[in-house]
DNA sequence: AATGAATGAGGATTCATTCAT
DNA sequence: TATGAATGAATCCTCATTCAT
């Protein structure tokens, strides 16, 4: 019978392995959002993302392939927010026109960097990450095509606006949320207001008479 | 490859000291703009640059405070340039509107970027250098003013046309000219000319009548 | 590639346990052994082993105390069938001389490393891991144990042959087939037939007369 | 009349630089041969290593492009040495046998090992590092070359003796060798001599007349 | 002025093993 | 018994910059 024998307690755990699983994710997303957000994608190591998740190292390659794969996750979490705000805020026209469907594309796009300020950094600068870069490639695209089809449907758009030209269009007002953000941590208002004119003026150019006389809705 | 090292033997000199001086930094960058052409300006090492230059690494420093400031003097030789082509091709000019005083300077701008390949990399995607950014940005604003004076002196523009909406066309026509580039290694043609239709439609809102139709020069 | 590592979905089980822990273990070992040959001792991983089973990887500390035992099961799986192939090809020899003794036993061993080509990496080469190094030293010491007993008792060899003279001739022969496997995917019958010569030529020195012209059996 | 060529030649030059130079290179190939006698090639890092050698991490790289490489270096520097004491040794002999050929060798091979214990870790057994694997095996096939023909001019030895059989007779002195070292720290010297018996009775197999009977020198 | 050498700090990633369930 | 998840420790290597000559 051993003399002291000290008792390993062991520590309780009360949530499940797949929802703390999800969340060791989530912190680590978030972490990296935050150092994105205070140093720039190019200064983001592995080694502070964890640290900063209060995570070793080996965790984060538990749960993405690789930093790449990290930086990715985290855009296209955004980018799902950023589609769903987008679809919810043309819900909510009016009165069609170019001109609002642009104007409530974009305020619905400021609005998610107003909450992701990390999204800025990645997903408009961040050059740096070639799996990011043609992520973000592909969802301008993306939205391109589904502005472009909701226009033409509604009778905005003359076939004449193609999606070479519609996703011009996306990747300038991408443009225009850079130096807007660049300025101003709350993205410069009045860049961002002339940010839709100039897209507007753009897109207006392949308007049929609805798409700038106006359609109820 | 030797298994050990062996110590490089230093080359003799012939040329005089001044005129060396100025040769090994127009090595040095035009080193530089190849690696940057090549392989990113994120994989770009002073050791790199130096041994592409067949310089030692030290050599760099002789020169060119850090790493960063070389990449500045790199951009800078190339927006010298770039000034030079632009001024050049306004001055060839037959018929002024906005459309083609817009469509010149882009066209100036595309004429260097052929030329200058590694420009692009550097000045229009670099965004991991903070003093090329900021030159870049400096660059483009004082193109915008240049621009915005030869159009009110002209009589292009309206007064409403600010020196931030001059620069925000300029941003945007950034952009475009990166889309273009990152399409076709010579810029695709198309965008390039859609670019230009964006960027007049713009412009052309802050225009005066002879803006539109046009002043004989 | 998913940007995110989705958890394991649990299999489930119908064959009786103890069958499917016999089950797990072959395939392990199998498994270990096909990544032996292909990318050899020193890069293999549990990681990698457990994955090429289908296992997880805990699952295999649960049949080995740790990454070295399970080579050694691998090696000793092997052993076992070498043995039995010597003694099944020694039974049949018609006439033994020590001539005969080497080859047959050498050729014994090459038709186990052509089916078991892991042994090769792992029992000849594999350096790298104390465990098989301390078996395979034991287990040439066995064959040359088992072997100079044999040839004693045969009246083949002179009481001068040691253990650790017959030992030696075994270790050289496993130079032989080292060189052989390394030049040849199937062992170099060249290189063979001249190490079957050098090893007789040594045990010779040792032989009676008989054992150099040849018993009847 | 050199049995063995060295083929080094390292130019060397008087500045006190590059005699620091040298100086830290020898001193991190003693470091590396230090800790591979204590803890096997295998458990070698260049942390280690540059730590014993006291000198950072990256100083490593200054000399050697990677830890293959200082291993092939440390093995050449001994190679060399090796070469010598038999080119020497040989020099000595002056009665010409096979078997005083192969003693001789042998023996200067042990002399070497006894002065270079690092040397029968990385070069006799170090299988992890190709590098140094295809470098002793084409040093073995150099000095293979070598003997036979030394041997071949003073008429040891008969044209059957080929390239390839001789090979395999050094190789095969290795395996002894490393078990000699294995067993004894200071090789066990009855098998060393069991080893040269080994050899010479392979050899002798394919040795004229005056191969066995003796040529005075 | 020029430069070979030196280096501290940090990079991403892998590993064998153990834990909690 | 089985296993998904977790992790401390270690791996090799690179980099921008400075030092000593």
């Amino acid at each position: 019978m051993p003399a002291v024998r000290t008792p390993t307690i062991p520590p309780k755990r009360r949530v499940p392995r797949q929802e703390r699983s999800r969340r060791r994710v989530e912190e680590l997303l978030d972490a990296a959002a935050r150092l994105v957000v205070d140093r720039g994608v190019e200064s983001l190591s592995t080694r502070d993302i964890a640290q900063a998740a209060g995570a070793p190292v080996a965790s984060l390659y538990q749960y993405f392939a690789d930093k790449e794969h990290l930086l990715l996750a985290l855009a296209q979490r955004d980018m799902a927010e950023m589609d769903a705000q987008v679809a919810a805020d043309l819900a909510g026209i009016d009165r069609l026109t170019v001109e609002t469907l642009v104007r409530t594309t974009m305020l619905a796009f400021v609005s998610v960097y107003h909450r992701r300020r990390a999204f800025v950094e990645i997903y408009l600068r961040g050059r740096s990450n070639a799996a990011v870069e043609r992520f973000g490639r592909e969802h301008n695209a993306r939205v391109a095509a589904n502005l472009l089809d909701f226009a033409v449907q509604a009778g905005l758009a003359r076939p004449e606006l193609t999606l070479a030209k519609a996703t011009l269009a996306v990747e300038v007002g991408d443009r225009v949320f850079q130096l807007a953000f660049e300025h101003d941590a709350d993205g410069d208002p009045g860049l961002i207001e002339e940010g839709i004119t100039l897209v507007t003026a753009y897109l207006e150019r392949y308007a049929t008479p609805a798409g700038l006389s106006g359609i109820p809705v």
